[in-house]
DNA sequence: TTGGTTTAGATATCTTTGCGCCTT
DNA sequence: TAAGGCGCTTTGATATCTAAACCA
């Protein structure tokens, strides 16, 4: 049988149910794992020096407590992710922890696809996506960490460097002095290697202003001399870099057959770049794709990034995840290629592992010389490079490698980062969260940048976790806590607020300040359905919801034709300020008011009925009339207060149920007096005061509906006698109850101490035995058993009734110290006074706070046998020799 | 691409006056 | 023997909201 669990005394510190946990729950930041990035192995992120992963609060993929583990069963575990420390302080719901069940088989069905052949996802089913993209995104955002801190590399930066040729090189330096950055003439400056180290992460942070302070002033006549540069440098570096791999790119959720092959082939077979994808395993093979400037697209710009900061030129590398989703649209589901009819040769993105940069043979077209090409069929940079211009403090960002106008020099230009079209369609290319990784190992969010008219949420609606508002405990209806599961995720990565720099200060004031979509004009340009809908101006009668009606004589402000052709269908418009809200009388009598006589009913809906009795009787009618029996509802307007007539001779008037209805104080009559304290209708009996109980709400269950009393309504002149003996008799109570709890103390202790003088007797008169029947009686003694223990005579015959008894005295030790800490061990005074009402003894055995009922110390000892740790004064008593 | 319709699941809201057994 | 306390129970129908698919 299930545990018995009361549903009507909730407390109030209970949690309010969940609210869509579906979609609004977002799940605790997962703990990054390693191996979840097929370019950065465990050794790669060893191998790299502390200093080189430069997040700013020391991000390190966390370890596991080995110590806690041991005693932490699976379901602490559980309880530990849904509770994590980064996930806000919200006493909100918790999800409700289930079973899940999955049933892996080899049909075509995907992981979380239709799990019971029902139509469109279930709860659970949606919960696996929600956390498979949280967990992807988080793998994705250490993966770039790890490759931003690559990017800083010196090393790879003088290979770069060494690389370019002399022309750029001038370039380089034309720009500088361009900008203000060196003097025309230039002196004999300090080799740039030395240049190196603390001064060049110095000259890096824009926030100092060290370069700026240099002589020469930034020659804008040709705007930013910085884009001619980019330029330059983008046209080069388009000419140099060979895209010789795959990059990364989204499937979608693959079928379990391929799924396992893809994870099967990746972990058996050879690494194979095509099908595997590509693969930098630790900062030397980085190192070794900048020498032979070839690799994926995305190694492609990351070396670009790199070349950048070769150049001491603020460079952020910007990666827009492209994640698994959460939702069940064409961008999650896997598409096959028309060439993968082999299982063996399916694309090699695994998503539960987060295998990195992949590809299928659809995506390797073949150039006109017949070398293959890599992703060309994606039209949208996955990473690119933001660029800050050391004048303007701008962020400009630099594409070396896909689109057509490589440096977005404008919103629009910017715009064209965001993936759109069947294009983007076809190869999933998505928007959801664009990182910007800078020199420092800070990220920043600048998705907004990037998005068309920089409008929220536009492309990343359904593809991005989305703000949740959680109701505040305890306020008003439409406040909001707002978590933004997103936000928390990249706070370990994002810039302290006293290291922010004129670039962040600028960005967030301008490119990053998020728009509100704009409103469509209902009132002029033409009514759509869903304008309608969401209107706060206009209504249409059938969106009026059952308690809304529009009042009478209300007009139609025009005509609005939903459908086109026969479906043609023509509706008036009415004005929201028409409607009003409407309840049944019984509502309105809840609120303490009544219908106005020959008012006639806005509306008529047919009746809900909860109650068997109401049940019985709308079935009754049904029966009779042959309809559903209807219900009128009223507006405000058609209600008065009620105001029961005043009372006469202190006689209180009762309704059919012989109790006085006080849903409002306004239901009170004149000359009377509510009084909601407990115990007061048997005073007033008592008294002689005529009295009713008083009736406040309702509380419902079990197809009934139980008034709920608080005290009685008597005529005001009784209040104060009634008040007045009130008082007495619940001091009267105390008292009884503290004379009743004194009075068991006083019993408990008094068999206690007898039980000790008996023990103490027993042990005087027959101390040890020694013959084998003395030793049988003995093992039934435990008194005996405890004194041959205690003497250090144990012997292996010692009975488990003796052992019994030692673990009991253990247990009356502890109780000991109470007593003393505690004023007796049993109950003290005060105790006495907040417990004393249901008659229970409240114990405290260290952390645990629980109830006994007194009776169950004596007689069976059945307490002491539930809880186990208590110490049974009669059974005590019951081994003293009779 | 936009808008209307349909479908389905999740969630919110409304509902309006016991009954029988046991202890005191 | 009457009065009062306590346990039982885990609703449920309907409305509303939301997302997604499909179609024009």
């Amino acid at each position: 049988m299930p545990p018995f669990v009361p549903r009507k005394r909730i407390s109030s510190a209970d949690p309010p149910p969940a609210k869509r946990q579906a979609q609004a729950e977002p799940p605790a930041p997962v703990p990054i794992i390693d191996g979840s990035d097929s370019s950065s192995s465990s050794s790669s992120l060893s191998d790299a020096p502390e200093s080189d992963i430069e997040t700013p609060q020391g991000l390190r993929a966390p370890e596991s407590d080995d110590d806690e583990e041991e005693d932490v069963d699976w379901e602490d575990a559980i309880d530990t992710n849904t509770t994590n420390a980064t996930t806000p302080i919200v006493a909100g719901p918790q999800p409700e922890l289930q079973d899940l069940e999955l049933t892996l088989d080899k049909n075509e069905h995907h992981v979380t696809d239709l799990l019971d052949g029902k139509k469109g996802p279930s709860k659970i089913e949606r919960q696996i996506r929600i956390q498979s993209h949280c967990m992807h995104v988080q793998c994705l955002l250490f993966h770039n960490a790890i490759r931003n801190a690559w990017v800083n590399d010196k090393k790879v930066h003088e290979i770069l460097r060494n690389k370019l040729p002399e022309g750029i090189h001038k370039e380089v330096k034309k720009w500088r002095i361009a900008s203000g950055l060196e003097l025309p003439e230039p002196k004999p400056q300090p080799p740039k290697s030395k240049k190196k180290g603390k001064q060049a992460r110095k000259d890096k942070d824009w926030s100092a202003d060290t370069q700026r302070l240099e002589p020469g002033q930034p020659d804008m006549s040709r705007g930013d001399p910085l884009i001619g540069l980019l330029k330059i440098l983008v046209a080069y570096w388009r000419k140099q870099f060979r895209i010789t791999a795959p990059g990364l790119r989204k499937h979608g959720y693959r079928p379990i057959a391929s799924l396992e092959a893809v994870i099967n082939d990746f972990r058996n077979e050879e690494h194979d770049p095509v099908r595997h994808g590509e693969r930098i395993a630790s900062r030397d093979e980085f190192r070794s794709a900048a020498e032979r400037m070839q690799g994926s697209r995305d190694v492609g710009t990351q070396l670009f990034t790199a070349l950048i900061r070769a150049l001491d030129i603020e460079a952020r590398l910007v990666a827009s995840l492209q994640p698994l989703g959460f939702g069940w649209t064409k961008a999650e589901t896997y598409t096959p290629s028309k060439t993968e009819t082999e299982p063996e040769r399916a694309g090699s993105e695994n998503e539960s592992e987060g295998s990195e940069e992949d590809t299928t043979p659809e995506e390797l077209s073949k150039s006109k010389k017949g070398k293959p090409q890599f992703d060309k069929d994606m039209p949208f940079p996955i990473y690119w490079t933001e660029v800050a211009s050391p004048i303007t403090h701008e962020i400009i960002p630099v594409d070396p490698l896909i689109l057509s106008n490589p440096v977005a020099t404008t919103p629009e230009l910017q715009a064209a980062f965001e993936p759109r079209g069947a294009k983007a369609d076809r190869t999933k290319q998505v928007i959801c969260y664009v990182v910007a990784y800078s020199a420092d190992g800070t990220a920043k969010d600048v998705t907004t940048r990037y998005l068309k008219r920089r409008t929220w949420p536009g492309k990343t609606k359904g593809l991005r976790m989305p703000v949740e508002k959680i109701p505040l405990p305890g306020h008003r209806r439409g406040q909001y806590f707002e978590f933004d599961w997103f936000r928390v995720i990249m706070r370990p990565y994002m810039r302290g607020p006293n290291q922010r720099t004129k670039v962040d200060e600028h960005e967030d004031a301008n490119d990053l300040q998020r728009k509100q979509p704009e409103k469509k004009k209902t009132a002029q340009t033409t009514d759509t359905l869903q304008s309608l809908r969401q209107s706060t101006e206009f209504v249409l009668e059938r969106f009026l919801r059952r308690e809304e009606a529009l009042i009478p004589g209300a007009q139609s402000v025009r005509i609005f034709t939903s459908g086109k052709g026969d479906k043609a269908k023509q509706e008036p418009v009415f004005r929201r300020a028409d409607v009003v809200k409407c309840m049944s009388a019984e509502s309105w009598h809840k609120e303490g008011r009544q219908i106005l006589p020959g008012a006639v009913p806005l509306k008529r809906v047919p009746i809900r009925s909860v109650t068997l009795r109401r049940k019985r009787e709308v079935d009754e009618l049904q029966r009779e009339t042959g309809e559903k029996p209807m219900q009128g509802l009223y507006a405000r307007d058609q209600t008065e207060f009620i105001i029961p007539p005043p009372i006469v001779d202190g006689i209180i008037p009762k309704n059919d149920y012989g109790n006085i209805d006080c849903f409002v104080p306004s239901m009170i009559p004149r000359g009377a007096a509510h009084v909601p304290l407990p115990g007061t209708v048997r005073l007033c009996k008592k008294l002689g005061i005529d009295h009713a109980e008083a009736v406040t709400g309702f509380e419902f269950g079990s197809k009934m509906a139980v008034p709920v009393i608080q005290g009685v309504v008597i005529a005001a002149e009784n209040e104060d006698l009634l008040r007045d003996a009130w008082r007495i008799d619940a001091e009267e109570k105390r008292k009884r109850e503290e004379l009743k709890a004194e009075k068991r103390i006083l019993q408990t202790w008094r068999k206690f101490l007898f039980g000790l003088r008996i023990m103490e007797r027993v042990q005087e008169e027959y101390g040890a035995f020694d013959n084998p029947g003395d030793r049988e009686r003995d093992e039934c003694n435990p008194f005996a058993a405890r004194k041959k223990k205690g003497s250090g005579q144990h012997e292996e015959h010692d009975s488990e009734a003796a052992v019994e008894f030692a673990d009991e005295h253990h247990h009356f030790e502890e109780s000991s110290h109470n007593v003393l800490d505690h004023g007796g061990g049993f109950l003290l005074p005060g105790e006495a006074d907040a417990d004393a009402d249901d008659g229970l003894i409240v114990e405290q055995h260290h952390d645990t706070r629980r109830r006994t009922d007194p009776a169950n110390l004596s007689g069976d000892g059945s307490a002491a046998e539930e809880t186990g740790d208590e110490y049974d004064l009669d059974s005590g008593s019951e081994y003293a020799p009779g």
